[in-house]
DNA sequence: GTCTATAGGCAGATAGAC
DNA sequence: GTCTATCTGCCTATAGAC
């Protein structure tokens, strides 16, 4: 029934939508913007984006989904691609390295730190968020560690916790000054400290 | 002439405001709090914040001054009173760890990520705050490698932007979940990447 | 110094026409 | 789906009395 192609009615504004609001997020937090931004950009209505998106909490909610399955397909890749542990962690460095790049905080990471104004679905998917990246970091480590290219004393969940919190405090750091080279600096100690 | 005891008049009121304004931006980030949230805590109005700090941003300033001068205050009791360069480091991570305990995040660290949307003075505020602690952990660092303390290739300053970035990082990411002990298990991996 | 009163703007959100 | 029109509330800020 009803359709042979594919009905592509609002789904690209629904997307265009997600991809303004990602950006001022990240460029200024989720307290920091307004769906009267997000309009101004797309030359639309506020009535319209809720037509989309409800309310703020549910656009928040739709922006880290989105965010976190794309993370999680970068990270598929990089285990598709990428056999060994340390070339893992570099490409791993470099979304981070990428995101910065454009002037942009992590989603996740500029949420964290508004972490007790925003909504409980929000606060839950942020927490995930965190939890995932570091589990599969962890994973990568433990790989590392079994095949000889990494080597180091605390336990693989221990360093994938440096790992994740040293770049995510990089990235915050480097936006209050014009070095953006802070990020890769960091992460040259951070990786040089698990192959010893 | 005037007063032979001091003119007690205001002081404490403008005090006690930057005490309840530092504890809701260092929970709600500076966009998340408002001179309403301020006056409801110290039962005044909003006018009466107005006499005090003619607005947000000049409150803004004032908060991160105070706290910038505290953090040199206790940096200064540190190389005072502690001769060895590891336990200085140590010292360093004691005072984040007191401020997350404390269900709070870096005064600094929080309005990094709100950056983009700070008034101009808050911002340059800011990034003197970063300047001045990483230089204070470079020169701990150069002495602890100067004295044999402290081993390990990158530079002084390098491993002074991982440490601070490291710690930053780890308060975001720990208000985001149960575990406060991330912070300790965070600095204790980067501590001992020094010393090897 | 602190108050009442109020201005003026912007926020998120809704009803209903098209 | 997108619009106009509108609501209600909160925000920062000011004037002026006490």
């Amino acid at each position: 029934m009803s359709g042979a192609t594919k009905p592509r009615r609002s789904v690209n504004t629904a997307e265009r939508i997600l991809d303004a609001a990602e950006r001022l997020v990240q460029v200024r937090g989720y307290n920091g913007f307004s769906y009267a931004d997000v309009a101004a950009e797309l030359q639309i209505t506020t009535a319209s984006l809720h037509y989309h998106y409800p309310g703020k909490a549910e656009l928040g909610e739709a922006l880290i989904t989105r965010y976190a399955a794309r993370f999680a397909d970068a990270l598929a890749a990089i285990d598709r691609d990428i056999p060994e542990a340390r070339s893992k962690l570099d490409a791993y460095v470099d979304i981070y390295a990428d995101v910065l790049a454009r002037g942009r905080m992590c989603l996740c990471g500029i949420l964290a730190a508004e972490y007790e104004t925003l909504p409980t679905p929000m606060r839950e998917a942020v927490t995930r968020f965190f939890d995932s990246n570091q589990a599969w970091l962890a994973s990568v480590i433990a790989e590392g560690r079994t095949s000889g290219t990494l080597s180091f004393e605390p336990s693989a969940a221990d360093a994938a916790n440096m790992i994740i919190s040293g770049l995510e405090g990089a990235m915050l750091i480097a936006r209050t000054g014009p070095d953006l080279e802070r990020l890769r600096t960091a992460a040259r100690c951070l990786l040089a400290s698990l192959t010893r």
